[in-house]
RNA sequence: GGGCAAUUGGCUCAGUGGUUAGAGCGCUUCCUUGACAUGGAAGAGGUCACAGGUUCGAUUCCUGUAUUGCCCACCA
């Protein structure tokens, strides 16, 4: 046996195994290889700068489950790509190339993301491999290279086709802040403080109507103002007209249940747009359509003296001009919760503009349906993908007036304006520089005005199953291919990714996206609060694997359940690197008194001790395989520890000591084959969690035992089954008798390895049959 | 307001319709024994959030309440 080092240390033994597994190509996946394809929809990281901890956590998740089924001797497909394009993307170049995209000619920023993107994915990827993620990292796509472009932009022309996607003027979700169109699922909230004022609108009787609004600067977008239809102070007024104040004009005054009335006067105003009623209304009672806010959040003419200041300044103005003229008759500070724009945190508007939505609210039943033909992992997510369609209120806007993304591959007639789709053939397109053929099927014009806008990146980042698949396999293949096996992810992107996905999979194939889907939790701080970098709390993924090695990583992202939050707990990371280092202490035990290992043979004779380790053995295989196969990788790894812990190394080890140190040669060699067997497959157990340490020991002790390159291809462990078994029935109460011993000594205070005269022990034993054993396993002379 | 989840020893979490509810960390005492002091042995510590109900029996099933967290709606 070649000298081995006393201690283990991930920080030279991991870079070694991550190099041989890429120099070997053992995650490379070969769609020839045998074995059933077991394939994973693996989520493309947003290029960001850095892996962070609850990439760390969800992504290892995955890695556990495709481990295993690659030791259960599937051929996984298991790919890597990487999500950068939209505004993620663009706000993250201007950040670190400090420059603005809307000031800057278009295609040098689209040149410069391209080029920033080139230069930080290989680092930004090198974390993913750091925390031993075993995709094939040898082609991997990113949602912006030219083969997405391609596809995404030929599924568009599907859905096109298909007419699940259409182009229109409508109300539409605004950042100003970004001046894009966004979708609902961008949205969050926020709580602010905001003035609630009651402003005087003139009935023609010259009395006064109260409408509280926290937006006055609106009042020039009033198309009517509503009371509820029950609402004995105002029916009287309905089909009325009312004055707006300041800027004289008269509106309806209209009935609609949606109106509270016990929120401000009862009597609310309704503008072009406000919030989300004002569409409704808009819709239900055809109102006039008079915006005031620009799409950079400036008032308009229509705002008249307001025109050309920001929606704030126009606000403050106008409350000092209501004031003068005594039409503000109240104001309450309130807090209330508004949306705004995920990527940018700013307040999002309503915008009438021309877009392109898929159409997603006609089929809400439908997905419904879908999301229950998916296995969930754990089941309840389910509800979330079930609320979250229930609750949807647009369709999905899928085009953004940005620079960095895929182009519609679309054209518009310059003189009737009818869509020209881009040839099938020629994709990928950029409709700014490349022309269309043909003339317009319409009118025969030739000249055409090209789309400007650019998808929004989910509408790429939907279709990765074809992304990924199309790496390694024709297109046509490829759709056979879904749906896929698993789906990881965690459940932030429940309403954005996962519901796409399945939307898209469902126009394009008539097939749900995959089987089954696995969610898992978010990472909190010790505390249980979100991390943030505004809280100081972030801990870096990074530092971890530089301290404790990617195993105690692994090993601390495996100790939840799967959908469940995580505290971050450093003590839970130390408490892995202490299993790495128990399995480093038992392989130099075992090397020390195993010359070469050697597994049982099914027709070996063993002793009682050694049956009793096979069978808790057995068991855990059993258990451990079943946990792995419904993606318990939590009480998997529960399983392992407890074996590995409890059994082997608390009792097993010390039960063969003395068989090595003796001089029962026949013994000797059936405890050294024991142990071999056992630890063996304890290795391969553990595996999935701890690739690096597992690979060390297997490569240095048990490379001879199977023909393989790595543990990480090497068979998953199964029953084991000797033909001949001692009785252990009884075995029990032998562990028993060993407990009272230890009990005695330690209360005797004296040192487990010392020897004792004589014991009696209370525990009834079958001293005929375990009485030798005892006595040298317990170093007693003597024990009745 | 709607949906989902959680509530078990000081802390973090497992767990089960049924004899004394488990683990790790922390704590106490002891042990340097030929894998490991980055260790080992023994031990203290819980009316399983609360209230009803189902049951021969509930921490486990049902209902309600409370608290916490997440998603969504409310934004006039």
């Amino acid at each position: 046996m070649k000298e081995i080092s006393k201690h283990y240390n991930p920080s030279e033994v991991e870079p070694k195994w991550r190099e041989f597994w890429e120099k070997n190509n053992i995650y490379k996946f070969d769609p020839k290889a045998k074995g059933g394809i077991f394939s994973v929809d693996t989520p493309p990281p947003t290029v960001s700068g850095k892996m962070h901890i609850g990439h760390a956590y969800s992504y290892t998740h995955e890695d556990f489950i495709a481990r295993y089924r690659r030791m259960r001797g599937e051929n996984v497909f298991f790919p890597f790509g990487t999500d950068n394009n939209g505004l993620a993307t663009e706000r993250l170049i201007e950040k670190t190339k400090n420059v603005r995209a809307s000031k800057m000619d278009r295609n040098d920023f689209i040149k410069l993301c391209n080029q920033t993107i080139k230069e930080i994915t290989p680092d930004f990827i090198s974390d993913w491999q750091k925390a031993g993620m075993s995709c094939d990292f040898s082609k991997i796509y990113s949602t912006i290279d030219d083969n997405s472009r391609r596809i995404s932009q030929k599924n568009f022309i599907d859905l096109y086709k298909k007419k699940y996607t259409y182009r229109q003027e409508a109300p539409v979700i605004w950042c100003s802040h970004c001046q894009t169109a966004i979708a609902q699922a961008e949205l969050e909230d926020k709580e602010i403080e905001t003035l609630f004022n009651d402003i005087v609108f003139k009935l023609k009787d010259k009395k006064d109507l109260i409408i509280a609004t926290t937006r006055p600067e609106l009042l020039s977008s009033c198309v009517a103002v509503f009371v509820h239809p029950d609402d004995k102070r105002y029916k009287k007024l309905v089909g009325q007209k009312a004055q707006v104040p300041i800027f004289g004009n008269k509106v309806e005054i209209l009935a609609d249940k949606k109106v509270d009335l016990e929120k401000g006067s009862g009597a609310v105003m309704c503008c072009t747009f406000g919030d989300k009623t004002d569409v409704e209304w808009f819709k239900e009672y055809k109102l006039p359509l008079v915006m005031s806010l620009d799409k950079s959040g400036r008032m308009m003419e229509k705002a008249k003296k307001y025109a050309g200041l920001s929606a704030k300044v126009a606000r403050q103005n106008i409350i000092e001009d209501l004031q003068k003229k005594k039409l503000l008759v109240g104001q309450k500070k309130i807090t209330h919760s508004v949306n705004i724009h995920e990527r940018c945190k700013n307040e999002v508007e309503i915008m009438n503009s021309l877009q392109w939505y898929i159409r997603i609210l006609d089929e809400k039943k439908e997905f419904i349906d879908l999301g229950k033909k998916i296995k969930w992992h754990p089941p309840f997510m389910r509800a979330r993908y079930e609320n979250w369609i229930n609750n949807l209120g647009w369709d999905w806007a899928i085009s953004r007036q940005r620079f960095f993304g895929i182009p519609f591959p679309v054209w518009y007639c310059g003189k009737c304006g009818e869509i020209k789709i881009a040839d099938i053939e020629d994709l990928p397109i950029d409709p700014l520089s490349d022309k269309p053929k043909g003339k317009c099927e319409k009118c025969g014009n030739s000249k055409f005005i090209p789309e400007k806008d650019v998808m929004d990146t989910w509408a790429t980042s939907s279709i990765s199953p074809q992304l990924a698949l199309q790496l390694f396999f024709d297109e046509k293949t490829a759709q056979k291919m879904i749906p896929m096996n698993l789906r990881p992810q965690a459940h932030d992107i429940i309403s954005t990714w996962l519901f796409y996905t399945v939307v898209r999979s469902h126009y394009h194939f008539d097939k749900i996206p995959w089987k089954e889907v696995m969610i898992s939790g978010h990472v909190l701080d010790s505390q249980g609060k979100k991390m943030s970098k505004s809280l100081g709390n972030v801990v870096a993924p990074q530092e971890i694997l530089e301290k404790y090695g990617s195993d105690a990583l692994r090993y601390w992202s495996a100790g939840s359940s799967l959908g469940q939050d995580i505290n971050y707990s450093e003590d839970e990371i130390k408490i892995g690197k202490k299993t790495t280092t128990k399995l480093w202490n038992v392989a130099r035990f075992m090397a020390m008194n195993v010359k070469k290992a050697e597994l049982l043979k099914d027709s070996e004779m063993v002793e009682p001790a050694d049956a009793w380790i096979i069978d808790e053995l057995n068991k855990t295989i059993a258990k451990t395989t079943k946990a792995f196969e419904n993606y318990a990788y939590a009480k998997a790894k529960e399983e392992i520890d407890g074996f590995f812990w409890s059994k082997f190394a608390d009792y097993y080890v010390e039960f063969v000591k003395y068989r090595f140190f003796g001089d029962d040669e026949k013994s000797k060699k059936i405890g050294e084959k024991t142990i071999a067997t056992v630890f063996f497959n304890i290795v391969k157990l553990y595996a999935p969690i701890m690739p690096f340490v597992t690979e060390e020991i297997f490569q240095t002790w048990f490379k001879h035992l199977e023909k393989t390159k790595s543990v990480h291809i090497s068979k998953w462990p199964e029953e084991i089954k000797l033909k001949k078994m001692p009785d252990i029935s009884d075995f029990a109460s032998a562990i028993k008798a060993v407990d009272e011993i230890r009990k005695h000594k330690t209360k005797q205070n004296i040192s487990l390895g010392a020897e004792i005269d004589s014991i009696k022990l209370k525990t009834k034993t079958n001293l005929k049959k375990y009485g030798e054993f005892l006595k040298k396993v317990g170093r007693v002379k003597k024990i009745s």
